[in-house]
RNA sequence: GGGUUGGUAGCUCAAUGGUAGAGCAGCGUCCUUUUAAGUCGUUGGUUCAGGGUUCGAAUCCCUGCCAACCCA
């Protein structure tokens, strides 16, 4: 085959590559990458030194004033439009596109016909100056193109960009190139979670790490993974919870603690469960579930205002507009169960009827179920979804929750809310439970039992003393679905849970 | 765990029992302000895997794998 000395491999045709593979993109690339390191380019160029991202290179451009300012932009290639001694194109980095203008009569012969050869995915940077192109757009025009990193694989097809949610979800990577609403979503999470810290810190909150690995997973209800120490010779569990040391860190004289972590539950995947999800647990000393109330509205209320610039949410699935400025709705957990069966006298009932009045709400019970259990399944199932503007859902029954301080008021219950929002538990919060007397009888009784069960550590440190203290959680994946008006949780994660697949590499 | 739907070219999708197609991408032309650029030509298939029915299967049946949705 013939060896093209290099300025005749720049301009040359595909010819160096047998035609029998053309169809084949990975093996055209391929060779185009040997043709590269041929003729003495380095496809994988170790650095180069923007002086712009997209959005300030546009931004730099003075109205009238085309060519005055001189950019070096970086980013992948996504948009190419030859139109033979000129081409219009497009590069994407993390804050999004930005036209280039590439003219032979400006770049050159030869650096041009390099700048052709490039294909769709490469990642390369362009130094060049600013201007408006007739049709308005602000773009770069190139003097100088380098390749900084060859793409062996094509990109997705550039108008309807990648559907399939298994491959959005395997390959996040393409999704973020080529469908700008999952790249919006990804920044939006990211000013959420900084959002959520800048308000906390600014209250004096200190944040925290606690393990993840925990011989007693608890703090919460729910199955979890376990896992193995070789060394130790134990086994562990991931934590289902950041409740317990956070409140070691109580005792400890941190009196504004939180910590915004990883959960595993093994259990059930859903729109609205992934295995592994994001909370927000925050602990305050002093307070109580009533000033939790007003520290979660605060915080939501500045979060929409920062990140979104709006109080006002759209509900996914129906389009309802969530008012978050207006008074949020207080009302107790026994009347929402007593309003939504028609039965004043609910509490009063037999676990049996009960059930005959569930089952006649069309939900299936199980018989096994404790009566509380029968209870939560008419307010999980027909409640909670039509709770879509912001709602407190106070005093739940005390079965629920085994770490809340009871109610005085109405002793079955606790000093607690749920609030709901666009029919999802967002954030639970307690006035905490710091009796050692009383939070040792609430494990044994909950874990039936089952003493290994207990965190008897955690017991030795309430008995140093806990104050009294406010304790609140925030699913972070859920707010997110509520902000960014996504119709599934993965849709705010970026990479969930899926069975494994082989790659095919 | 159960039900429903889907898996066809790199991507987005057609083809309902009778020669597997289109658009984009790729490859080769033309074109120096385009906006899904346009133009002419052109390559490309283990139809998810395995079995079965049939003269003949992407299509019908069975099993499995993966995913989405609904239910538990």
């Amino acid at each position: 085959m013939r060896r093209a000395p290099r300025a005749v491999t720049f301009a040359g045709s595909m010819s160096d590559i047998p035609s029998d593979i053309t169809h084949d993109q990975h093996a055209v690339r391929k060779a185009k990458l040997a043709e590269l390191r041929a003729s003495g380019v380095d496809p994988f160029r170790s650095s180069f030194t923007p002086t712009h991202s997209s959005t300030e290179a546009v931004r730099a451009h003075v109205d009238g004033q085309d060519n005055q300012v001189q950019v070096a932009v970086a980013g992948r290639l996504v948009v190419i439009r030859d139109m033979g001694k000129s081409q219009f194109a497009k590069i994407l980095d993390q804050e999004g596109p930005v036209q280039l203008y590439a003219r032979k009569d400006v770049m050159g012969d030869e650096a041009y016909a390099a700048f052709r050869k490039l294909d769709l995915g490469d990642i390369i940077g362009v130094s060049g100056t600013m201007f408006k192109t007739k049709a308005g757009e602000v773009t770069v025009r190139a003097d100088k193109v380098t390749l900084l990193a060859k793409a062996l694989r094509p990109l997705p097809e550039k108008w309807h960009g990648l559907t399939d949610p298994e491959q959005v979800y395997r390959q996040r990577y393409l999704d973020l190139i080529v469908n700008s609403e999952s790249r919006k979503r990804l920044l939006l999470r990211s000013k959420i979670v900084a959002g959520i810290r800048k308000f906390l810190d600014s209250r004096r909150f200190i944040e925290v790490e606690t393990p993840v690995l925990q011989s007693v997973a608890g703090g919460a209800a729910a199955r979890p993974f376990v896992t193995h120490h070789n060394t130790l010779g134990a086994d562990f569990f991931l934590r289902i919870s950041l409740e317990l040391y956070l409140k070691r860190l109580l005792v400890g004289g941190i009196d504004r603690v939180y910590e915004i972590g990883r959960n595993f539950r093994n259990e059930g995947v859903s729109r609205r469960h992934n295995p592994e999800f994001t909370m927000l647990e925050l602990y305050q000393a002093y307070s109580d579930h009533r000033g939790m109330m007003v520290l979660i509205r605060e915080m939501i209320l500045e979060l929409c205002r920062e990140v979104l610039g709006s109080t006002s949410l759209s509900h996914a699935p129906t389009g309802e507009a969530i008012e978050l400025d207006k008074p949020w709705r207080e009302v107790t957990y026994k009347d929402l169960v007593r309003g939504e069966t028609g039965d004043p006298g609910w509490f009063e009932r037999s676990k049996a009827e009960h059930m005959a009045a569930a089952e006649k709400l069309g939900l299936k019970i199980e018989p096994q179920w404790e009566d509380f259990e029968i209870t939560n399944e008419v307010f999980s199932k027909r409640i909670e979804p039509k709770l879509i503007q912001p709602t407190f859902v106070m005093n739940l029954p005390v079965e629920l929750c085994p770490l809340a301080k009871v109610s005085r008021e109405d002793p079955t219950t606790l000093d607690v809310f749920e609030l709901c929002i666009g029919g999802m538990e967002v954030a639970p919060a307690y006035s905490e439970q710091n009796d050692p007397d009383v939070q040792r009888a609430m494990f044994e009784h909950q874990s039936g039992g089952e003493q290994q069960s207990i965190d008897r550590d955690f017991l030795l440190a309430l008995e140093h003393g806990m104050p009294p203290a406010g304790g609140m959680g925030v699913g972070i994946d859920r707010l997110c679905i509520l902000l960014t008006g996504a119709e599934s949780i993965r849709d705010v994660i970026l990479f969930p849970q899926l069975r494994p697949a082989d790659a095919k590499a």
